[in-house]
DNA sequence: GTCTATAAGTCGATAGAC
DNA sequence: GTCTATCGACTTATAGAC
C-alpha cells in the first residue's frame, strides 16, 4: 500500500502511459541504430527520427546519449541470454538440449538481428558498456552450462570435449547468421537471407555438433 | 628503365621512402582506431596520436578520412583470404586440409586481431565498403573452395554438407577468437587470451570438424 | 509533456608559414 | 614535406515558449 492514498495523483514515481510508450518506442529505434553504428556513430537525430519524435524528446527521457545507450544495453542482455538455461539442462538429453538450444539462438538471430548486431558491436569497441554483465551474470551462466556439458559427458552421453570453448563455438555460429548476414547474402548472391537459409545453417550446425553425440538411429527410421 | 634518365629526380609518381614510411606507419595506426570504433566513431585526431603524426599530416597523404578507411580496408581483404586456397585444395586430404585452414585463420585471428575486427565492424555496419569484394572477390573463393568441398564428398572422404554453409561456420568460430576476444576473456576469467586459449580453441573446433570426417585411426598411436 | 531555437563544444579539413 | 592555427559544419544538450 502506498503511505499516502490521497487524491493527490501518485507522484512518487514516473509510470504514466504515454511515458511507457515512448520509451518503448524510442528504445526499439534506438536499437536498430546503435546496432549499425554503435555509440559514437550514432547521431541523436537519427534516434529521434526512427522513433518519429523530436530530438528534445529523446532527451526528456534519457538524459544523455550515453543514458539512452546503456537502457538499450541492458533491456537486451536479459534476451541475449534467452532460453540457454531451458535447453542446456541436465535433465534432457545432449540431442535434446543441443538442438533446442541451437533452434532458439538462430530463432534470436533471425527475430532479433539488430540486438545480436549491438552486443557485437560493444564487444567489437572493447565491451566497456557491458563489463558487469560479462563478468558477473554471464561468467556463472557458463559455469552453470559448463556444469551440464560435464554432466551429460559423465554419463557417457556426450564426448569429452572443453565446455567452455564448445559453447564459444556455439554462440559464434549461430550469431554469425545475424552479425555477418550481409556477408552471407552477397556470397548466397541473394539481397537477404530467407528461411531456408536459417534452416541450412541450423543443419548444418547440428551436423557439426553431432560430432559429440554417440552414434544413433536415424531420427525417423522407418 | 624510367624513360627521361636526367638529373631531375624521377617525380612521375610519388614513391619517395619517407612517403611510404608514413602511409604504412598511417595504415598501421588506422586500422587500429578503425578496428575499435569503426568508420564515423573513429576521429582523425586519434589516428594522428596513434600514428605520432600532426593531424594535417594524415589529411597530406590521405585527402579524406574516407579515402583512409578505404586504403586500410583495401590492405586487409588480402590477407583476410589468407592462405585458404592453399589448404582447401583438392590435392589435400580433408584432414590435412581442414586442419591448415583452421590452424592458418586462428593465427589470423591471434595475430591481426584488430584487422578481422575491423572487417567484422565494417560488415555490421552494413558492408557498404567491402561490398565489391564481397559480391566478386569472395563469392569467386567461395565457389572454389565448394568445389574441393564436392570433391572430397564424391571421393568418399567427407561427408555431404551445405559446402557453403559449412564455411560459413569455420569463419564464424575461428573469427570469434578475434572479434568476441574481450567477452572470452571476461567468461574465461583473464586479463587477455593466451596462446593455450587459442590452442584449446582450435582443438574444440577441430573435433567439431571431425564429425564430417570418416572415423580415422588416432593420429599418434603407438 | 512537447517542441523550436540555440548555446556550447567537437571534428574534418585546409590555409599558409616554415 | 611538415606542422600550427583556424574555419566551418555538425552534434549534443538545454533553455524556454506552449
Amino acid at each position: 500500500m502506498p503511505p499516502v492514498p490521497s487524491t493527490i495523483p501518485t507522484r512518487r514515481k514516473r509510470t504514466g502511459a504515454p511515458r511507457q510508450n515512448n520509451t518503448r518506442h524510442i528504445l526499439n529505434a534506438a536499437e536498430k541504430v546503435f546496432a549499425a553504428h554503435g555509440l559514437s556513430g550514432t547521431r541523436m537525430n537519427d534516434i529521434a527520427e526512427a522513433s518519429n519524435l523530436p530530438k528534445a524528446n529523446i532527451h526528456y527521457y534519457f538524459r544523455t546519449k550515453e543514458d539512452l545507450y546503456r537502457a538499450t544495453l541492458k533491456q537486451l542482455l536479459d534476451d541475449w541470454l534467452g532460453d540457454a538455461s531451458k535447453w542446456l539442462s541436465a535433465d534432457r538429453s545432449p540431442q535434446e538440449g543441443l538442438r533446442g538450444f541451437i533452434e532458439a539462438k538462430m530463432e534470436f538471430s533471425r527475430k532479433r538481428p539488430e540486438a545480436s548486431r549491438l552486443f557485437a558491436h560493444e564487444l567489437l569497441s572493447g565491451g566497456r558498456y557491458v563489463h558487469d554483465f560479462l563478468v558477473d551474470t554471464l561468467r556463472k551462466h557458463v559455469e552453470q552450462r559448463t556444469r551440464v556439458f560435464k554432466a551429460w559427458h559423465e554419463a557417457g552421453l556426450m564426448a569429452k570435449t572443453d565446455p567452455v570453448h564448445f559453447l564459444f563455438c556455439l554462440w559464434a555460429m549461430t550469431q554469425a547468421y545475424a552479425d555477418v548476414q550481409v556477408q552471407m547474402a552477397a556470397v548466397l548472391g541473394k539481397p537477404h537471407l530467407t528461411g531456408r537459409d536459417y534452416a541450412t545453417g541450423t543443419q548444418t550446425i547440428m551436423q557439426m555438433v553431432s560430432s559429440l553425440l554417440p552414434p544413433s538411429p536415424p531420427e525417423t527410421a522407418e
